[in-house]
DNA sequence: GTCACCCGCACTGCTGACAG
DNA sequence: CTGTCAGCAGTGCGGGTGAC
């Protein structure tokens, strides 16, 4: 299975944050890193590419592009792509896509209402029209174009799709389901892309499959997760599971909270300021394998309109309220005190499951989730 | 003709919602 | 957490209007 990184585009704006995360990926013995760039922001696309240049030189296969067509974001705006557009955006920079989505189009109203029968059949004509035209009409040859069956798709569309012999196929469960409501629509899914025994018939590519459940349960060709930054950003590491000694990258890791400003604190045993001395020690062990530091970071009370000097940020909350609010003096970056680093530690955790979910282990472990109830 | 006032328009900046 | 974008309020300018 191949994770894509998907998330905060500034995370590619410094040469030393693309170093580490290619650092990273390269100790849990991956050679590429893998990246989800989407069409709507080719600012994203474009730094990703010269992060990868400036260290490597001008071509290098250490890197692989998973490109989205953003789509369902665009569609989400109200807006339309333009196929052409996007056509000529992938032919200009054929050399550093791996893989891209096709334009689909999306069934249902904006207004949130529920699509006809009739209107999902035409948005799915439409969407293949467009499969057609885009593998036919650019250098990226058809098996490296993905065609998306989404959350409310009819399941008979599955048999046209694979008639069409379209090998790469993604699922998209949707944001904001339970996790028991994606894993029955991918259970589903599993019947028309995997074989009786649960193995693969065609490639497939979870679209936000960020929980390692889900990860761990399918027998994904690729996956494409936010996890890494958005856990970061909420003030969180990712650390394994310690079994027989050895750390452990097949089962969900803790989160631990380790920001002083989060609010994970008041929840229990979450914070790592909550831990016992012993899986604190461990945390600690983790970090500084991985050649992190936690920082120092300092908090101040001061007037509304303070000005603040260039190491220092707004905390979230007014403290009394009115005319005081807390600064955050950064006195030595660190995990405590930026998410960029934060989200490169939790990457670290993808790379290493990327790297031990290889095919072999469906193989052993008998695969996909059916087969475990 | 001059002045005060009003209105529409473009622009700026703030805020909240939302996504990655 | 950070960036984006829509929506809204505030500002400032120019032109039109009416009172004197």
């Amino acid at each position: 299975m191949r994770i894509y990184l998907a998330g905060n585009p500034s995370m590619y704006d410094y040469q030393e944050d693309y170093d580490r995360l290619y650092g990273l990926a390269k100790s849990a013995g991956l050679y590429h890193l893998k990246v989800l760039a989407s069409f709507v922001d080719p600012k994203h696309f474009d730094s990703v590419v010269d992060r990868r240049n400036e260290l490597f030189g001008s071509f290098s296969e250490k890197q692989e592009i998973f490109l989205d067509s953003g789509a369902f974001s665009v569609w989400k705006s109200g807006k339309d792509i333009d196929i052409e557009a996007y056509r000529d955006f992938i032919d200009e920079r054929i050399k550093d896509i791996k893989v891209a989505v096709n334009l689909d189009v999306i069934p249902s109203n904006r207004d949130g209402s529920r699509a006809t029968r009739k209107q999902m059949d035409i948005a799915f004509e439409k969407g293949l029209e467009n499969f057609k035209y885009l593998s036919e009409n650019t250098k990226l040859p058809k098996d490296r174009w993905i065609h998306v069956f989404h959350k409310n798709d009819d399941y008979k569309y599955f048999e046209r799709i694979l008639a069409l012999g379209i090998t790469y196929i993604g699922l998209a469960p949707g944001q904001g389901t339970s996790l028991t409501q994606r894993l029955a629509f991918l259970d589903k899914c599993m019947d028309y892309v995997t074989d009786s025994k649960g193995y693969p018939i065609v490639k497939f590519h979870g679209f936000a499959v960020t929980g390692t459940k889900e990860m761990l349960t399918y027998p994904w060709y690729s996956v494409d997760s936010t996890s890494w930054v958005l856990l970061g950003a909420y003030g969180k590491i990712m650390i394994p599971k310690i079994i027989n000694g050895k750390y452990n990258y097949t089962e969900r890791p803790y989160t631990v909270a380790i920001t002083r400003r989060s609010n994970a604190k008041q929840s229990k045993g979450q914070h790592y300021e909550n831990l016992t001395v012993t899986q604190r020690e461990l945390v600690d062990r983790y970090v500084e394998e991985l050649g992190f530091k936690y920082g120092v970071t300092e908090f101040k009370i001061v007037d509304r309109d303070y000005k603040l000097k260039s190491n220092e940020r707004w905390d979230a909350a007014y403290p009394d309220g009115l005319s005081k609010r807390r600064v955050e003096i950064i006195v030595e970056k660190g995990l405590l005190n930026e998410y960029k680093l934060r989200a490169q530690l939790n990457a670290k955790f993808m790379f290493e499951v990327e790297a031990r979910n290889k095919i072999e282990y469906f193989e052993q472990k008998h695969k996909y989730r059916k087969l475990f109830i």
